[in-house]
DNA sequence: TCCTTTCCTAAGCGCCCGCTTAGCATGAGG
DNA sequence: CCTCATGCTAAGCGGGCGCTTAGGAAAGGA
């Protein structure tokens, strides 16, 4: 499952170390993880970690920074294509969802522990949330410009649109009767639907 | 502000504790909050919060299970009155979001803390949330008997209006563009529209 | 007046935290 | 064969943690 994460860490030793700390980060929390707990969970001593990393919050940073990335990469690609504003929002919704569902772990990690990172590395995955917020807000402005959608307020809108995905990290877990792409799908179907969508399903 | 909550905690130095607590609780987290940090808030030694718990999970415990029974008293309250279910769905969705932005502090340790609690109590707390869940579920189980909401998966559609409620917490600030109870109106819309109402809003 | 109860504090115990230091094994380059 | 960079460990430092202990101040009743 995680095999495939963090493809090009260079050593994989390191690679080991955030495999263990994004696993202890999402069950207990970054402030209840120890880094003997990281350090033991990767098979070496507690002193090993601070060869691969300086500190326990570089740590938590490039987890952050990575997953923060890898979902903007994703909205933006799926929001910004041809196709009408429907096909695109269902797109970006399913994949979000699914993924929030499918790597949940992660998603733990980069949606619930960002207020532990200090002040500079907290604005830099900040703005990379303003620009996901962002694709999501300019997609929902396009689908009212065509009059497929129909909101009150864009704003809203799109914050309610993330929240339905962002919560699927704190709730789902691997004995979920629904697979993430099953679930993404019916939560693309209630997204287009809270949108007004006019083109029925 | 908080001047209203746990009006009946019998000295007025646990009362105080408490609202210290949920402070700090919901600003950093239970495990990056000392017993010294709460004290101090509270306008006390260290020793002093030992007079009136005998643990700091104690204190997440009476926060947490009295969250969830308020909130619980407020799903029940308005889920099982007379009217129709799009009525009685918008009424709750205005007062749970409503009170999730009003009072984010609390919920905020309410909905992301519970993780923190010891075995027994957590259990306390997940059987007040399953109990809050099968309102919901109940309720659009109704909407669905007369026609009047239309869901691929009522389950399902039941943890969605819950998440945009919960997730609230999470993002909402005093210095927010809409008031609690705006926001609810709003969400409330767009619930609405999610489950399929067929008279039209 | 003295006793009891209530609420609090000063001091500190034992533990575990994040992180550092000093040094050791391995293997590639010359 | 020696050199030196790389990746690791054993040991431990300073400090903060949750919580305990022993006792004091204040107030009300007898």
């Amino acid at each position: 499952m995680t095999m495939s994460l963090w493809p090009d860490v260079k050593p994989e030793a390191a690679r080991r170390l955030m495999h263990a700390a994004v696993q202890s980060f999402a069950a207990v929390g970054f402030h209840a993880t120890t880094t003997r707990d990281i350090a033991t969970a990767a098979g070496m001593s507690p002193a090993a970690l601070y060869v691969h990393f300086p500190s326990k919050t570089a740590l938590l940073f490039e987890i952050s920074r990575s997953g923060h990335e890898q979902t903007l990469a994703l909205v933006q690609d799926l929001a910004t294509g041809d196709g009408t504003p429907t096909d695109k929002m269902r797109a970006l919704v399913e994949s979000f969802v699914a993924w929030h569902a499918r790597e949940h772990t992660v998603a733990r990690v980069v949606q619930y522990e960002l207020d532990a990172l200090p002040e500079s590395e907290y604005l830099v995955v900040t703005g990379l949330r303003r620009r996901i917020e962002q694709a999501v807000r300019t997609l929902i402005a396009e689908g009212v410009r065509t009059g497929e959608f129909q909101v009150p307020d864009e704003k809203t809108a799109a914050r309610a649109v993330l929240s339905l995905g962002i919560d699927v990290a704190r709730w789902y877990t691997e004995r979920a009767r629904k697979t993430p792409r099953a679930l993404g799908r019916e939560y693309a179907t209630l997204v287009l639907r809270m949108l007004g969508n006019s083109t029925i399903d």
